[in-house]
DNA sequence: AACTAAATTTATGCCAGCCTAAATTAGCCC
DNA sequence: GGGCTAATTTAGGCTGGCATAAATTTAGTT
């Protein structure tokens, strides 16, 4: 039986559209044409002109003025690109001495030229890793994903510990800024403070350093919340 | 100071022709429209086009129909590419398991979109190695070359040793085969019969083994000739 | 209900990179 | 030197992926 479906493998410009696509829906629920282009770096045009090829090869479904939705198929691929970023950022950490700053370009760009067949390597190398190194959940080779939900730092309750789970990873100022702070993925915290009208959380770490962290960049960890507060 | 030069860093497209002249100008002296499109499967007015392109961004220097030539900056990156490429495959094999009948198809799309900073992060992984696996020189990150030339196996006298040294990458099934018979660069073996009218070569290898070699593979062989010949 | 601002699409155009068909040139043979 | 052949270039066309400017739709305001 000679190969079922024949995909003619999708270009680099597709690949990225899926990913932010998918992205956008899962944090906003949709995704619109003006999002889309915000996130590529391209015109609002251009993305019309895309969302109909995209449309045409029933990778998204398309609703005119409406916005952007992944069909199964689409889905599929995006996570597949995800699956193949996260493996990549993973492998270029854990074997080639990269930082966690750095490693979001590289990818950006691999991950549109390793095949499969490497990718998986690079996994079983890794011991089948189920997070990235900024925590993000990596899509296994059949297609499913963690989907696990976290809150922002700025909504984990005064008192009460906390985990830092996961961080965007596009910004590379910031992922050294957070290190800095001794901050990575599964650290844990206690919320001291939390000033009022997008103001500062104040944290503990390592049970006697504190940090403030401001409301913006508080927004961009996720986390988990522990526990019940500590009686005081 | 600034960057002094900004090099809008060159298409895949142009990566491949310029890897395709090099090793057209290296193997026959010179590079042709059709020896170009044939290399590259490509048709011969599409190449044309090409170099037009190429001639504009000095890269290249075209006589019409007599062929093209790299100018300095032209080869420069060709053999940027070729490090990439004989890097990428030489870590593909070391540290991912790859064999050495696999390895091109995958350099040969990785090679376009891996950063130097990967590629020499690569390299040191390896020790910096000088040759690939197929015994392919790797350019220095300067940009030197071993200038060493081997001879076809064709050409090694009867009863001489000679040393397999380097073989093309882009057939698998010859790769596998040359494997099979035990035949790795750096093997040493001798030759004890050559047939005339473009006949086999008879060798001996690890002392005792006798192979046959038909002259189209053997003429892909590129030996060394090692000693004077044993007398009888 | 009409007006307005923002988002989106349509209309056009450009460039890279490929194609086929037709014209041109080079090299060779007599 | 004329004519043949093979190689090469020119002419014209197509697709993908981007852009800007103009038209259209949506949604909110009054
Ligand atoms: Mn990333
Ligand atoms: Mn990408
Ligand atoms: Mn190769
Ligand atoms: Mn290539």
């Amino acid at each position: 039986m000679p190969n079922s479906v024949d995909r003619p493998s999708l270009s680099r410009s597709i690949e990225d559209y899926l990913k932010v696509i998918y992205k956008l829906e899962l944090e906003s629920g949709s995704a619109q044409t003006s999002a889309i282009a915000d996130a590529l770096a391209i015109a609002p045009p251009s993305v019309s002109g895309m969302v109909k090829r995209l449309a045409d090869a029933e990778l998204v479904t398309h609703v005119p003025y409406r916005g952007v939705e992944l069909t199964e198929a689409g889905r599929r691929q995006a996570l597949r690109m995800l699956r193949r970023h996260r493996i990549l950022e993973s492998y270029l950490i854990g074997h080639l001495g990269y930082d966690w700053d750095d490693v979001d370009r590289e990818a950006e760009r691999l991950e549109h030229a390793v095949s499969d067949d490497l990718v998986e390597r690079m996994a079983v190398k890794l011991g089948n890793p189920t997070h990235d190194p900024h925590g993000a959940p990596i899509p296994s080779a059949a297609g499913t994903i963690d989907p696990t939900r976290y809150l922002p730092m700025t909504e984990i309750e005064v008192g009460h510990a906390g985990r830092f789970r996961m961080i965007g990873d596009a910004d590379p100022e910031r992922l050294r800024f957070i290190a800095s702070l001794g901050l990575r993925p599964g650290a844990e915290f206690r919320v001291l403070d939390r000033q009022p009208f997008n103001g500062p959380v104040t944290i503990e770490l390592d049970g006697d350093r504190k940090e403030v962290i401001g409301f913006a960049l508080a927004s961009s960890l996720q986390c988990e919340q522990l526990e019940e507060p500590t009686l005081p």
